[in-house]
DNA sequence: CCTTCATCTCAATTACTCTTGAGATATTGA
DNA sequence: TCAATATCTCAAGAGTAATTGAGATGAAGG
């Protein structure tokens, strides 16, 4: 369970356009991933330097993780660090208040298909 | 519907501590808010003008709203861009992976009451 | 080994963010 | 109108973040 400081760190992390960019894009690629190369090239051909320092700005945040696979380095996204700020916006700032959760779960049913029986929509 | 410019400028107010105090403070104070002062003292007796900084702030990336009230000006939670920077994660993050979504959704089951009258509160 | 490829690390620079303190503005009541 | 209250605005300074370019590190192949 995500705890404040974790929070802090993570929408620092997201609040930078190339990352934000980054993590949608790792996202896409599934468990799979990316090396670090493609990843720039997607990024508008960002250079190497600068994708490290997003890309360890991300690993640190945890929202990214990485494995050497022969000379490339390659990215994942790490899904339970994204569900977990979902998680702390919705229990954060939920409380008392279905105002704030319940139009962005009625918005979940049109990305995911609504198959495990959560809240059946 | 949030777009990514207003995603980081969300991500960003979120990023300070401060100010997701603030936040937190004013989802649970519900529509009737608080002024300026009562937030700062809650702050650990922020200046006033740490405080409109901050305030400004947040109020920019769209999260709190504010109406003048006597002499002082009362803010709010923005619940719509609350619920927006979360839909946003959904809608961003979950692109054919409910593995991210799926279980922050489990998560609001026990936050708001699990009622299925999802389309908007 | 030596070269190439992929990526990281470091230092310098620029740009932005936060805090502070002094002062301005708006509202209310005497 | 004057004083008090509540908050905002502005400028300065310290701190933090992002970009760049040069060079280091690590892996693979000849």
């Amino acid at each position: 369970m995500m705890n404040e400081k974790q929070a802090l760190d993570a929408f620092a992390a997201l609040s930078q356009e190339t990352r934000l960019r980054i993590v949608r894009l790792l996202v896409t690629a599934g468990p799979a991933g990316l090396p670090a190369g493609a990843i720039g090239e997607a990024m508008d051909g960002a250079s190497s330097s600068r994708m490290s320092f997003h890309l360890s700005h991300l690993e640190h945040a945890g929202l990214v993780e990485s494995r050497r696979e022969g000379r490339s380095i390659v990215y994942t996204a790490a899904y339970p660090a994204l569900s977990g700020v979902i998680e702390f916006l919705m229990r954060d700032c939920c409380q008392g208040h279905p105002d704030v959760c319940s139009p962005a779960v009625a918005a979940l049913s049109s990305c995911c298909e609504p198959e495990k029986g959560v809240a059946h929509a």
